[in-house]
DNA sequence: GTCTATAGGGTGATAGAC
DNA sequence: GTCTATCACCCTATAGAC
């Protein structure tokens, strides 16, 4: 069957998607319009709602995506037996994986007030889940002897808060390898939970 | 001399500035309308412009004030003698000021990409600035071999976005008290810069 | 699937009356 | 100092032609 002159929906949808990550990211998405994805994408304003509902959705599906990858890739990871080798895979994991996608992680943490209610449930359920992957770690080694930490569930904040404030100086060609800033973080971590 | 019908020019200024730090935080700068902040203070859209000249002004005015408050506190500590008490008293500083005013932090780190380039060049010193008061407590500590810190900059954002979590967080009324937290956090910020 | 055109309603900022 | 009225423009979302 010949193309429809103008159709482009394999390629146009994800095309749209990139756009809005990035504007939004840079911008803010109160601050990005439909014109201005459009524009960056290379069609007219009307053509996006073929690929979403509302500006709305096209947000709550960037970050939906970002999170359900993220839980997905920690899941995938093959963890050594041993609770500090976890916690220092899950460190470097963070670090590497935001790094990764900077524009995404961006989002996630600056736009969820701009999420409606049911949104916003949705995507937070999805982040406690994430948290709770190193409370657990954090909890285990509790439990064997090797972490001294009074409190599990605010460890786990502080640390993720912690290897988070990467995003917000790291530059690629910068000082510092990746792998040079994943062993400066694992070093502060493994000590803050130690005794 | 009489008061002219409707002058509040002593009180309105500040009724604005208060209003727009409060719908900032909350929406965000680019969701917030001149028009809504007008209807918070109780007066029409154009009385906003006999206090700031433009909306950006109406940002930047607030950011800028709350980081010279932030370095002047600071600045008024009576820091002790020794490093590690100053390094503790920057800690319990830090969380204590920030939870007393989540508005304007959240506005100091949220919205800095609505800043004019210029303005956010002025912001960004002072955040620097800030950021150079922990490093020289960092410094000080590893030349007098108390602190084992391999990069003492990487360190100093490391702590300062560790302790900036908390916002995220912290209730009142919660389950635990601003001197808990501040302890919670001082022994992960001792551990992980010692030995 | 993309286009043009448009509905219906916002936006920041200003002018001039009081 | 505040008001009302307005300028010039932008917004999201939809309808219908192609």
């Amino acid at each position: 069957m010949a193309r429809t002159q103008g159709s482009h929906s394999d390629i146009t949808g994800p095309r749209i998607r990139a756009a809005a990550q990035e504007l939004f990211a840079r911008h803010g998405y109160a601050a990005v319009s439909m014109r201005q994805i459009a524009g960056a994408v290379g069609v007219q304003a009307g053509a996006l709602y073929n690929y979403t509902a509302d500006k709305q959705s096209l947000l709550f599906d960037l970050m939906q995506a970002h999170m359900e990858g993220l839980l997905t890739a920690w899941a995938a990871e093959d963890l050594p037996e041993d609770v500090m080798g976890q916690l220092e895979r899950f460190v470097r994991f963070h670090i590497r994986y935001n790094l990764e996608r900077p524009d995404a992680v961006f989002i996630a943490y600056m736009e969820l007030r701009n999420l409606t209610d049911e949104n916003f449930a949705r995507i937070e359920e999805r982040r406690r889940t994430y948290e709770d992957q190193l409370e657990g770690i954090l909890k285990a080694g509790v439990t064997q002897g090797l972490f001294q930490v009074p409190d599990t569930k605010i460890a786990a904040l502080a640390v993720i808060a912690m290897l988070n404030g990467v995003l917000t100086w790291y530059r690629d060609g910068g000082r510092l390898s990746l792998v040079e800033v994943e062993t400066l973080y694992w070093d502060m971590v493994r000590k803050s939970v130690g005794v």
